[in-house]
RNA sequence: GGCGGCAUGGCCAAGUGGUAAGGCAGGAGCCUGCAAAGCUCUUACCCCCAGUUCGAAUCUGGGUGCCGCCUCCA
């Protein structure tokens, strides 16, 4: 498998630490708000390599941390009147809720930052006793100087880094660059060596990592906004403390735009995932990320999600089999294209042309096509269920029904009889008329030879 | 200003040297009582200019346009 690693800017053979074993950890949310569609496309796009690794046979472990202690989650609390760990839990749990319905697998681990504090602090002491850092007042601050790397995961020169670097008033920093890896905290803090303070944002995954998967992972993602400064600075703090390479693969996906503008919290131009979800499945959502390389821009507009949905429709449509679990995908053509795309840093977009001719192929009759599409889109993170509609629901439907028509209908499968008593008697301006009843109220009658049937739309 | 990326049919999007995957939308046909779904067929010379080459969307140089990072941000 190759991956394009934005450390070195190259396709590179991806080669684990440990043979067959593979660590990755993502940079999670931090919990203060409703997650968005860019949040989807991350954790999709990591979801699915995540899948896809599993799927040729790697032991992996996913870590993907939790942000509950940050200014704006202390903000929160301050102006809600609740604890912090209200606020975050809060946000938590609606991010969990929001990934699941998003069919994004849960990581193997989800490390809070707050019950990371112990190592926080020991790798700030670690740095501070190497000389990498330094305490003025109760604040921590890393001393960029002393690391001859800084810079190169970003490809900023550190003098046009330096310049470039916004100079705050009454700063006690020795250089504006070096930034905080424990922040004096007298309100929220924690117990520390220096006081009562709580940890900088860039310490929390350098410890997670470490404390989780070691000194060094091979694979470490997130969006690419956490190029600069975060992930810069873990590295700096990782290899200055452990004294060896941090990571060895860095991913990062590129954003979902709108309007041609990074779609972010700041600028306010987010939609949530929430929102989302009421207008267009999970498939549809994912199938609309997927659909283009994950480091390059997607831009959200309805018309490329109303595209993605009538995609999934095809993808939904097709002619189902029972799934053969002793078929051997792997000597088929699909499963070696497939894997060939994949392998090709994630050629998504590549795989899906392949997952296309399946269902192409399997409305064709193709021998076992409906199993390799079942378990090649899997990997992708599709599910071949139909949405559930609730017994009450279908109730009303078919109350709404019966109401249009005049009549008294008890299910689905009586008004089924009823139009095939009129269709019998070639009595066509009923049978359609029961058809038009049903399509206003979202569900659709399909004629076959076996009979009819009905699905929501 | 520094650094990075992108520009392919009506829309989205693969393809990085040999004459353009796939999805959506559109058109024609088959199927159907009529539909829906499905099946078949159907629409491109790849931002511009110059160059390298037998041959370039694909390499080189120069333009033009757009985006991102350099500050919290997936």
């Amino acid at each position: 498998m190759r991956v394009y690693n934005s450390y070195t800017n190259e396709l590179e053979e991806f080669k684990p630490v440990v043979e067959n074993k593979v660590s990755m950890y993502v940079c999670g949310p931090t919990v203060y708000d409703y997650a968005h569609l860019g949040h989807a496309r991350c954790y999709i796009t990591w979801d699915v390599l995540y899948r896809y690794l599993k799927f040729k046979g790697y032991e992996v472990t996913y870590a993907r941390n939790v942000t509950d202690v940050d200014d704006k989650i202390l903000k929160k609390a301050d102006d809600e009147g609740k604890t912090p760990e209200e606020v975050s839990q809060y946000w938590y749990k609606a991010f969990v809720k929001s990934m699941d319905a998003l069919n994004v697998s849960r990581p193997d681990l989800e490390p809070f930052a707050t019950k990371t504090i112990g190592e926080m602090i020991a790798i700030t002491k670690d740095l501070i006793n190497k000389g990498f850092a330094y305490e003025v007042n109760g604040d921590v601050y890393f001393r960029v100087k002393k690391f001859p790397k800084y810079g190169q995961l970003s490809k900023q020169p550190i003098d046009a880094l330096e310049s470039g670097a916004r100079v705050e008033a009454s700063d006690i920093k020795e250089n504006p660059l070096d930034f905080a890896l424990w922040k004096k905290d007298e309100k929220h803090g924690y117990p520390s060596p220096w006081g009562k303070g709580r940890p900088g944002w860039h310490i929390e995954c350098s410890a997670m990592s470490r404390k989780y998967m070691g000194d060094t992972i091979d694979i470490h993602a997130g969006g690419a906004d956490l190029i600069f400064p975060h992930h810069e600075n873990e590295i700096a703090q990782s290899e200055c403390a452990n004294g060896c390479q941090f990571v060895n693969y860095w991913m990062h996906n590129g954003f979902v735009t709108i309007n041609k503008e990074k779609m972010s919290k700041s600028l306010g131009n987010f939609l949530t995932i929430d929102n989302l979800l009421e207008k267009y499945d999970s498939n549809t959502i994912r199938l609309f990320i997927l659909t283009n390389h994950y480091r390059m821009p997607v831009e959200f507009s309805d018309e490329s999600l109303t595209s993605a949905a009538n995609g999934v429709a095809r993808l939904m449509n097709v002619k189902r089999t029972e799934i053969d679990d002793n078929f051997d995908i792997t000597k088929t053509d699909e499963y070696k294209q497939f894997v060939e795309a994949m392998d090709d840093d994630m050629n998504t977009s590549k795989a899906l042309a392949i997952l296309f001719d399946l269902v192409n192929k399997a409305n064709k009759n193709e021998p076992h096509a409906f199993t390799i599409l079942f378990k090649l889109a899997s990997v992708l993170g599709f599910t071949f269920e139909k949405a559930q509609i609730s017994k009450e629901e279908l109730a009303s439907k078919v109350a709404q029904i019966s109401d249009k028509l005049g009549e008294k209908f008890a299910s689905m499968e009586d008004i089924i009889a009823y139009r095939k008593d009129a269709r019998d008697a070639k009595n066509w301006d009923v049978a359609d008329k029961i058809r038009v009843a049903t399509d206003e109220v979202g569900i659709v009658l399909k004629d076959t030879k076996e009979g009819t049937s009905w699905e929501t739309k």
